[in-house]
DNA sequence: AAACTGACTGTTA
DNA sequence: GTAACAGCCAGTT
């Protein structure tokens, strides 16, 4: 059934705010769950622009690597809210998925 | 409506 | 093991 406000933005949303405290997933993962396999990227393009306030764990959400795939400020700020939940991520921003990730 | 963009990924070298 | 390339496609202009 097709919800009104459907579409991959919204999808997304809906996964990001689903991922559990303390893991983490990655941009393929959201895509493949919100039924576009290929469009990861779009993910991260969805996530660049939350709305100012929104109260989803974006910073749950890395590369395939386990790597986060933001620099400098950005960078920081998503290491800072992993760590503040237990996750350990090293100096350069990479997470041990074996561990940390989401598995639904 | 058409063109441009890019918080990615799989493949290839 | 790393690096470069090209395809990808929803969102934005």
């Amino acid at each position: 059934m097709t919800a009104p406000h459907d579409s991959f933005q919204h999808r997304v949303y809906q996964i990001v705010a689903a991922i559990p405290f303390g893991r983490v997933t990655t941009y393929g993962e959201i895509a493949h769950l919100a039924g576009s396999p290929r469009a990861a990227r779009q993910v991260g393009g969805v996530l660049k622009r939350l709305p100012a306030g929104s109260k989803l764990p974006w910073y749950r959400v890395v590369n395939r690597n386990g790597a986060i795939s933001l620099a400098g400020d950005d960078l920081n700020r998503q290491r800072q809210a992993l760590m503040v939940e237990g996750v350990e991520v090293s100096a350069d921003g990479i997470i041990d998925l074996h561990r940390f990730r989401w598995q639904p």
